[in-house]
DNA sequence: TATTATTGTCACAAAATGAGACAATAAATA
DNA sequence: TATTTATTGTCTCATTTTGTGACAATAATA
């Protein structure tokens, strides 16, 4: 890894939401040695298109292609610029200030949420780090630099984003029933959603295909099934 | 200004929104002897918040401090790299290249929209263009390198945005009739809109104070005059 | 004084939303 | 087998919001 392999001054963040247990969850790194918490990222190659480099990162930290992606903010305030944040990261790890002094530099942090089923994601810590995993939204360590702000921003551009997207497509498997589909708007919304309207809203965008019921075993009534059906 | 001041790799550009006679415009440079035209763009100083810089920018631009500013996407594509199309700026304007070298490398750029009061801006010109002019929308000459699409993507967020965020307050004079305002809604939207349906809604929202009716010297019942109130 | 163009407001229908009610039903329990 | 429990699918009704046209008011003109 050369230094002139990436663009100097310009790295990217990622939200990488999922939800399991009825709480949204995010991917949260921990650095080697330093009790330091932060959000997945990455740097761009001199020859590789921004949005890419981000899919690269996501694949390498969950082993998911085709991932549901949204650029929602550039976070560019000098107060952003640590350098002895790296530095003690660098050096924990033992590498050589030398070799990585690039690293050291300010850096302008192109910030992406993304939508993943949470059952199909091995989260795999990168180089620099021992731990990739998952952390509920209101139980997250405290996050380095600025990173607790992008979450907040990140959070707040998916609730208004929440009519327009598809947003449980991503987030659920292929098969859910209608309780899924609500706990997770739920989830998203922070807050509770009448049963009946909400059914009837999302029966009505005609973009769910219902197929045989779900027997769970327990004492009541069995829901159907839905999977989204591209129209 | 040295090499070292401004941050490589890193640019802003801004889709400048204005408002007059019935058309949403924006303003374009042209570049020197080069017949290209291009968004209002600049670099970010080393110890400069990323915000900042592109205030200063269109202060330059406009004259105007405060301005409605909203950073709406980061394009970062390998296909923006066109060095020649600089090189070309440069040599029209006599600048020698090694001077400007760092000019000429990949840029990844921060977009941003603003909304401006049409009738308190003096468009000015920077250093190398010999224009800085407002165009309609439905007009625009062919844009160097992406920036086309940004003015789209630009146009685009706004319009999704318009519910949330006081458009007329910015691109209008401090009084204005209901429908100037109007106007204003279906230009950016590029549809009509129902008159009395718009004034029941802009009247509920309870933002805007009533003042003396507006004698324009026409045939017809005089209009009330608007400001916006903060509540 | 009648005419013209535009404005402020209302009335009504249509659509969307909020909230509760009820029957249906899968499994556990008596 | 009959009853109970928890949850589901659907419906109804009231409320709110939206779409649409109509009306009188009015500033200037003819």
């Amino acid at each position: 890894m050369k230094q002139t392999a990436y663009l100097r001054h310009i790295a990217y963040d990622s939200v990488i939401f999922g939800f399991s247990g009825e709480k949204l969850k995010i991917l949260i790194t921990k650095y080697h040695n330093t009790g330091l918490f932060a959000l997945p990222g990455g740097f761009v190659k001199i020859d590789e298109n921004l949005n890419d480099a981000v899919r690269r990162g996501l694949k390498e930290r969950t082993g998911l292609d085709n991932i549901y992606l949204e650029q929602f903010y550039t976070f560019g305030d000098v107060a952003r610029f640590r350098p002895e944040v790296m530095q003690t990261i660098l050096e924990a790890n033992g590498h050589s200030i030398q070799t990585y002094e690039w690293m050291l530099d300010r850096f302008i942090s192109v910030a992406y949420y993304a939508l993943i089923n949470y059952s199909e994601v091995v989260p795999t810590p990168d180089a620099l780090s021992d731990s990739c995993d998952w952390y509920s939204l209101d139980d997250l360590p405290e996050l380095m630099l600025d990173h607790g702000n992008i979450v907040n921003k990140a959070l707040q551009t998916l609730r208004d984003n929440l009519e327009r997207q598809l947003v449980g497509m991503n987030l659920l498997p292929p098969l859910f029933t209608m309780g899924d589909l609500q706990k997770v708007y739920e989830a998203i919304l922070g807050e509770k959603l009448h049963r009946g309207a909400f059914q009837r809203k999302m029966l009505g965008l005609g973009i769910l295909k219902r197929h045989d019921k779900q027997y769970s075993g327990a004492a009541h009534k069995a829901p159907f099934l839905y999977s989204f059906e591209a129209k």
